[in-house]
DNA sequence: CGCCAGGGGAGCT
DNA sequence: AGCTCCCCTGGC
C-alpha cells in the first residue's frame, strides 16, 4: 500500500469521463483498475489517495499511469476566462487525467465504441477479456482477466465476436488484430512516431475511422493535440463553438480540453 | 411490434 | 466533402 496526496486528480472522475473501460467503483466506494495485466484497487478522499500497491510499482507504472508527473494546472491557467462554457466543464471535471493506456486495447475498445453505449462497450470488452485472456489472481486473491493479446484474436472467424456482443464490429477487431499479426501495421513503429504519423498508420486498420484514431492516439500514444470529434462533441462545437475551436489557444493539448467537454456532457444527461 | 439512437466507418460520387 | 448504406442491441 502507498499513500499519495495529489491535486488535480479524481479517480471518480476518471472512472466515469469514458476514456476507460476497465475502470469501475465498487460497492464499499474504492476503485478497481485492470492495465497492462495489472490489477489495482484505490482508495482517495479529497486529496489523499491509497493504492494497492508498492511504492516500487507506483514509480514505475501506475504514476505514468494516471498522468501525475503533469501539471493539470497549466492547462486550467490557459483556459479563456470569457469561454463561461469550457471554464465551467474545466471545472466540473477538473481531476480528470489522461490516461496513459495500452495501445493494442484502445485499438479495439474504440473500435467497439462505434454507434455503441458505454455500458454496453464496458460488457464487449469484459466478454472478450474473460473468453480470450489470460486468467490472473491478484495478490489479494481475485480473480480478473487479462486483455487478449493479438495474436489470440488474429486466429478467430471474423464472426466470433458477436458472442460477445459486438454485432458487426466483430470483423473489425478480428481482422486489425491480422494486421497487427502479420506487421501490415507495427504497434512499436507506430508508438515512435507523431501525432499525424501515428494518425495515418492507424487508419490503415480496417474499421478504424479518424474518430477513432484519434481517441486511440489521446488514450494510448499520449498524443494531448489529438481532438476526438464524435457526435456529442459535434453538438458542442455546433452550439457553443460556432466559428470553430479555439485550437490555437489550446494547442498542443487540445485533447485535454476535449475531456473536459465530454465529461461534462456525459454529466449534464444524469 | 416498430422506431431510433448509441462516442462511426466503408464505399461510393 | 457529402452522401448512402451498413445492419448490432437496448430502450421506449
Amino acid at each position: 500500500m502507498v499513500e499519495k496526496y495529489i491535486t488535480d486528480f479524481s479517480i471518480a472522475q476518471i472512472c466515469r469521463s469514458g476514456q476507460c473501460f476497465r475502470m469501475r467503483e465498487r460497492s464499499d466506494g474504492s476503485y478497481e483498475v485492470l492495465a497492462d495485466n495489472r490489477y489495482l484497487t484505490l482508495e482517495q478522499e479529497g486529496e489523499r489517495c491509497v493504492f494497492s500497491c508498492d511504492e516500487q510499482e507506483f514509480e514505475t507504472f501506475w504514476k505514468g499511469y494516471f498522468d501525475l508527473e503533469a501539471d493539470y494546472r497549466f492547462y486550467k491557467e490557459k483556459l479563456n476566462p470569457r469561454d463561461i462554457y469550457l471554464t465551467t466543464a474545466a471545472a466540473c471535471g477538473g481531476g480528470i487525467r489522461i490516461l496513459r493506456q495500452d495501445l493494442w486495447e484502445m485499438i479495439v475498445s474504440f473500435l467497439i465504441s462505434q454507434q455503441n453505449h458505454i455500458a454496453r462497450i464496458r460488457r464487449c470488452i469484459r466478454n472478450i477479456c474473460e473468453n480470450y485472456g489470460e486468467r490472473r489472481v491478484g495478490k489479494d486473491g481475485t480473480v480478473y482477466y487479462a486483455f487478449p493479446a493479438p495474436e489470440a484474436l488474429a486466429q478467430l472467424d471474423e464472426d466470433a465476436l458477436k458472442a460477445c456482443n459486438l454485432g458487426y464490429r466483430s470483423k473489425y477487431v478480428v481482422r486489425a488484430a491480422r494486421s497487427v499479426v502479420s506487421g501490415e501495421v507495427c504497434l512499436e513503429k507506430v508508438r515512435m512516431l507523431s501525432y499525424k504519423k501515428a494518425r495515418e498508420e492507424l487508419l490503415k486498420l480496417f474499421g478504424v475511422g479518424e474518430k477513432v484514431a484519434d481517441c486511440v492516439c489521446l488514450f494510448a500514444l499520449h498524443h494531448l493535440e489529438a481532438f476526438p470529434v464524435d457526435t456529442h462533441i459535434r453538438q458542442v462545437l455546433e452550439v457553443h463553438y460556432k466559428r470553430g475551436f479555439p485550437h490555437r489557444r489550446y494547442k498542443g493539448f487540445q485533447g485535454v480540453m476535449q475531456q473536459y467537454i465530454f465529461y461534462y456532457e456525459l454529466l449534464k444527461e444524469k
